[in-house]
DNA sequence: GTCGATCTATATCGGGCCAATATAGACTGC
DNA sequence: GCAGTCTATATTGGCCCGATATAGATCGAC
């Protein structure tokens, strides 16, 4: 899922400036499958032009840079639809988290249980902002899509909650 | 979580070449956590060697390559803590799949049907490999790391089959 | 028994992407 | 009135993936 693809599919939806297409990355019911960074998108969006599958109209503005507004093209359109078409490439996590954890025999007790507290409180705030934005009126396939997101952050925080690896679970679980 | 140091974390356990560095990676308690390409670990391999945060023995081999062997120096090990006592970056997780999802307008019904079967038979695939791995002795920290994957995905699969996004499903669910 | 496939093992390259940085005016809160 | 944040574009360095190349070993199938 390149960033020319996930630029495609936001315009599929509406005209957008690439400042656009980062905040609603961020924003929308894009959260948390896909990410792109400025220094992604603005090149995508140059290829894209190129290639015909956008075209931009530049917005003068006093004072400021123009806006540049990119819509979609029917080429883009079918580009967009026959990707999505192709196998589609694995899901990937990676945390850091976790796999420092591998490795807690190294660390100060101490701060294994920070990294845990925090990891479980950003968890939480993140499910608590799939909650949020699933509370607005939405499509049924963001709903969808959100959904499959909070069962999985649900299933984590639960886990860690009931296995925390601290200093004093550890001792209660090894007296049971 | 950069290749550097995922490979100093690998080495703290064993020596390594950095073909076993990649197995590991792949095999062992670090999925689904963490991934790294040749093209990433030798180089990096390279970079921790001149850094003396690695060293490196050659075995000579009969009609094939050296083996290099990678040892973890002191100073690695000191700079491998001090990565994990930094404060971690964010998970990420990339969902081709869930993106896909969110353009099903877009895609015949058939095909939304068979992207969901085949990433809810990669989902059962992956947590059956968990498992497995999980009923092999392992450490208490492994032991734990795997059991938060096997959560999220378990949880993730739940999902899946109680909201299948499929024709009939979609058809059943507006009769309620 | 021999042929294709898979395994061990190294390495490079193009292209894609992130994080940081630069620029600059407008708006908001204190 | 000024600090901080927001809108908006863009570039750069460096990291990383996926593909590709090389090459002998081993192993199962036929």
């Amino acid at each position: 899922m390149d960033v020319r693809t996930i630029c495609l599919g936001i315009l599929t939806r509406a005209d957008a400036t690439g400042y656009e297409i980062k905040k609603r990355v961020e924003e929308g019911g894009y959260r948390p499958f896909v990410e792109a960074s400025f220094g992604a998108i603005y090149p995508a969006l140059n290829k894209l032009t190129k290639d015909r599958f956008v075209s931009v109209r530049a917005e003068a503005q006093e004072k400021r840079p123009d806006r540049k507004i990119y819509s979609i093209t029917e080429a883009g359109r079918r580009a967009f639809v026959a990707s999505l078409m192709k196998p589609l490439t694995e899901d990937r996590h990676r945390s850091p988290f976790a796999f420092a954890m591998l490795f807690a025999d190294l660390l100060p007790e101490q701060h294994i249980a920070q990294m845990l507290d925090a990891y479980i409180a950003h968890t939480e705030q993140a499910l608590a902002q799939l909650q949020q934005a699933d509370a607005k009126p939405k499509s049924q396939r963001e709903h969808f899509a959100n959904g499959m997101s909070q069962a999985a952050y649900a299933a984590t925080l639960e886990y860690l909650r009931s296995h925390r690896l601290n200093g004093e679970t550890r001792t209660a679980e090894a007296a049971e």
